[in-house]
DNA sequence: CCAAATGGTATTTTT
DNA sequence: TACCATTTGG
């Protein structure tokens, strides 16, 4: 099957791309020497080393406006691949704006899912799969490694089948399909895994399924394997862009070189100071490979730096010179001035955020540095989640508005997927793994042996659990409360999928003579699919679910479910909805008044702030010991790319810390400075004195004791930390500091009035205090938050 | 079948 | 410590 009609039908774009003037091409005109070069060398395999801050997202617009501008190429038949669908959307915007016109007819400008995705539903034959296969969620395909486990009766407790996920998720990224796994890897679970991925593998396509991993997989197997299907998109494809080149896996390897064989106008973007996702699968090889996998390749560095001040360039270029493998490159600016990079030790986790927290006061009201800063200017990055609490917790008391970036995904929410599983099964009734998330949610009476029956009824019969339960309860297999609500169940899905579609249309046979599909016609539907969405969410007792639920995250879930709704306008039917929204779904953060931002640094690469904080700079968090325990020298260098990364984010302000103390799992913890620390130049850094070291800070029995508990002061760590004091500075011990209290924002709340908080949930007021409450938290216990934080019980959102 | 108790575990997470 | 997933007892 060769169908290029859809690449076709975008000639008529191309047309009116051709007849644009030439001349004027004041995109060239705008890049420097370097960019200009990357632009404008479009045949053969070209390699852009593009490092933090130096406009690569431009040249390769840039690169694709000259494409389409010198009349070389149709839109269509260039592929642009990202990682990201944030990436895509930016660089189809640019890419429009550069045009003069949206740039709607790049239909392979996207992901590498999204786009395999597209490739895959044309050839799903050759792989054993229909074209319109489901793409499972990490949930899904836990479940249903679960299953096989115990099938194979392993002890998913010394082998949990999470670990078998990874393990598959990594023989995937490495283009591997169960035939092909090495031998070495033959131990791999208990001497299971490789015939647990292969029953794995024959599982999903009985369920006419696959999931991230293979979508990459199967189209490289029906290239390797179809070297005429692989032609015609070779020949198609007469350019391909790659965006963040040193992120790609040895799959996503494969599928490049591959489409990339015939011609070879490759043009890979990328920077291997800032490959990150090692754990991933990702392979900075690829990238320091380039050369040889492409011999001839041109390769251009992009080394002008427009982001950050030279302190700050000259602290990230000196930490990533630790590292061996690199190809190497030196950011410069054409920027004189600027502050150095700052410095700054804690006694502990609270204290550097308390600290911070004053920092970012004193930043935007004016008072520290060269001008006043806007909260959404200002970012917080840690190595790892956990660190978020401790800024979480300052900031909710002092007052400031925050917001955490990443986490987890908007359709990875459980409420989203739950939804979700109930739309695929009204779509598909044969979604065996949809009925089996949602049979039991909400909780229907219907617990493990229930759902034993339903299994052995359907694999009985041979048809799917919804047929299953069907015929269970028709037989009196399920009684009680179980069987009834069941019962209601299934008659629920029959009747909403009824109503996917219009009354039956009676048609006289003549006319459906030629139908080849079916000669069943039907009429409009009576409800729009988003009116069918919010019926299936109601009459299956989701919503109720969720209304009659008093955790504090209850109003979020149905909150979450609303916006799930509402999306559901921009897609003509659910088919189309579920289609899309695994692959091309993600949470935008609501943008209501400037906030400071908090993310990990991973979720923070691609980003720039003005001013950047980067607490937690220890030895064992930072880098983790985990990742040099795990992968060595390696796992090392990765940590000192992700410092790299962290530095470079920052625009004018830079300030990095450390704490003495930590409490680690509960446990107080004394570490070193970060070994990162010393890498970093002394010239172009300030190192800071904590203001607790003179005064206003009071040493605290509360403290001390804890202190002393720990044994802290006689650790090494606190030892050759007081003999670095005159070196770093270091803040003592001390009580939180009394906090000014604006006599004019009075609570408006009365003692035991009951009231509902973000982060604590329902509680009771004991206290107020200014603008302060106290109250006593269901769940959380005593706290002291800042009235406006709170909402009277009565009108919490929803 | 459900809730409360227990116990094991603990990075980073573009799709 | 705090979260989860599974086990236990009503």
């Amino acid at each position: 099957m060769s169908s290029f009609d859809e690449m076709d039908a975008f000639e008529g774009a191309s047309l009116s791309a051709r007849a644009m003037p030439t001349a004027s091409a004041e995109y060239l005109n705008d890049l420097n020497p370097a960019q200009r070069e990357a632009v404008e060398r479009l045949d053969g395999p070209v390699l852009m080393l593009a490092g933090a801050g130096t406009g690569k997202t431009k040249a390769l617009t840039a690169r694709i406006t000259h494409l389409l501008r010198t009349h070389r190429v149709r839109e269509n038949e260039i592929l642009a691949v990202t990682f990201t669908n944030k990436a895509a959307r930016e660089m189809k915007e640019r890419v429009g704006r550069m045009l003069g016109r949206p740039a709607e007819g790049m239909p392979w400008l996207g992901t590498f899912h999204a786009i395999c995705v597209k490739l895959l539903r044309r050839h799903a034959e050759l792989v054993d799969l229909k074209s319109n296969f489901t793409i499972l969620d990490t949930d899904d395909q836990l479940r249903l490694l679960k299953q096989l486990v115990q099938a194979a009766n392993i002890d998913d407790k010394r082998w949990p089948a999470r670990m078998l996920s990874g393990i598959i998720d990594d023989w995937k990224n490495r283009a591997l399909t169960p035939d092909k796994v090495p031998a070495a890897d033959a131990g791999a679970y208990n001497h299971k895994g490789i015939e647990l991925y292969a029953q794995y593998q024959t599982r999903l396509r009985e369920l006419n399924a696959v999931d991230f991993g293979d979508l990459l997989l199967h189209m490289v197997t029906i290239f390797q394997t179809h070297p005429d299907v692989l032609e015609q998109y070779q020949r198609w494809f007469r350019y391909i862009l790659v965006d963040e080149y040193q992120d790609t896996n040895v799959a996503q390897y494969l599928w490049l070189r591959l489409l990339a064989g015939g011609h070879k106008n490759i043009c890979c973007v990328g920077d291997d100071d800032q490959s990150i996702y090692g754990w991933r699968g990702a392979e900075v090889g690829n990238i320091l490979r380039f050369e040889k996998d492409f011999p001839g390749a041109f390769v251009v560095r992009l080394e002008q730096n427009y982001r950050s001040t030279p302190h700050i360039l000259a602290a990230a270029s000196n930490v990533i010179r630790g590292n061996e493998s690199r190809l190497g490159k030196e950011l410069w600016t054409a920027e004189k001035e600027g502050e150095k990079v700052r410095l700054i030790g804690h006694w502990d986790g609270e204290e550097e955020a308390r600290w911070i927290g004053e920092e970012i006061d004193a930043m935007q009201g004016g008072t520290r540095g060269v001008r006043p800063m806007n909260l959404d200017e200002i970012a917080i990055l840690v190595r790892a989640s956990h660190q978020m609490r401790a800024f979480e917790d300052r900031f909710l008391t002092i007052g400031l508005p925050y917001k955490v970036i990443g986490g987890p995904r908007f359709y990875e929410r459980m409420e989203i997927r739950d939804a979700m599983a109930y739309f695929r099964l009204v779509v598909s009734p044969e979604d065996d793994l949809a009925f089996e998330r949602i049979v039991n949610t909400p909780k229907r009476g219907l617990g493990d042996k229930a759902q034993q029956t339903i299994q052995v009824v359907a694999r009985e019969n041979g048809v799917s659990l919804v047929e299953g339960a069907r015929i269970a309860v028709d037989n009196g297999l399920i009684k009680g409360k179980g069987g009834k609500a069941l019962r209601e169940l299934i008659d629920g899905l029959a009747r909403w999928n009824a109503m996917t579609r219009g009354p039956r249309i009676e048609v006289d046979d003549d006319s459906v003579i030629d139908d080849e599909v079916s000669p069943i016609r039907y009429g409009e539907p009576e409800h729009t699919h988003i009116e069918l969405a919010q019926i299936v969410l109601d009459e299956s007792g989701y919503t109720a679910h969720w209304q009659n639920e008093k955790t504090p995250e209850a109003p979020g879930r149905l909150e979450n479910l609303k916006e799930l709704v509402n999306q559901l306008d921009n897609f003509e039917n659910l088919q189309g909805f579920l289609e899309h929204v695994s692959l091309v779904m993600d949470n935008e953060q609501e943008s209501d008044g400037a906030k400071v931002s908090i993310m990990t640094l991973h979720a923070a690469k691609g980003l720039e702030f003005p001013a950047v904080f980067l607490p937690g700079w220890e030895d064992g968090l930072f880098p983790s010991q985990r990742s040099m325990d795990e992968s060595g020298i390696k796992g090392l260098e990765e940590e000192r790319r992700l410092a790299y990364v962290g530095i470079t984010r920052a625009e004018e302000v830079c300030t990095i810390s450390f704490a003495a103390n930590r409490r680690v799992f509960g446990q107080w913890q004394n570490s070193m400075p970060s070994r990162f620390i010393d890498e970093l130049p002394e010239d172009h850094v300030e190192v800071l004195t904590p203001p607790g070291l003179y005064g206003g800070g009071q040493v605290t029995a509360s403290i001390e004791t804890r202190a002393a508990e720990a044994n802290v002061y006689n650790s090494p760590g606190w030892k050759r930390m007081q003999a670095r004091q005159g070196q770093y500075g270091m803040s003592q011990p001390r009580e939180s500091r009394n906090t000014v209290i604006d006599a004019t924002a009075v609570a408006s709340f009365t003692l035991g009035e009951r009231v509902f908080h973000q982060k604590f949930g329902y509680g009771a007021v004991t206290g107020i205090e200014g603008d302060k409450v106290e109250v006593d938290f269901d769940k959380a216990g005593v706290k002291k938050v800042v009235s406006r934080f709170l909402t009277a019980k009565d009108d919490v959102p929803f």
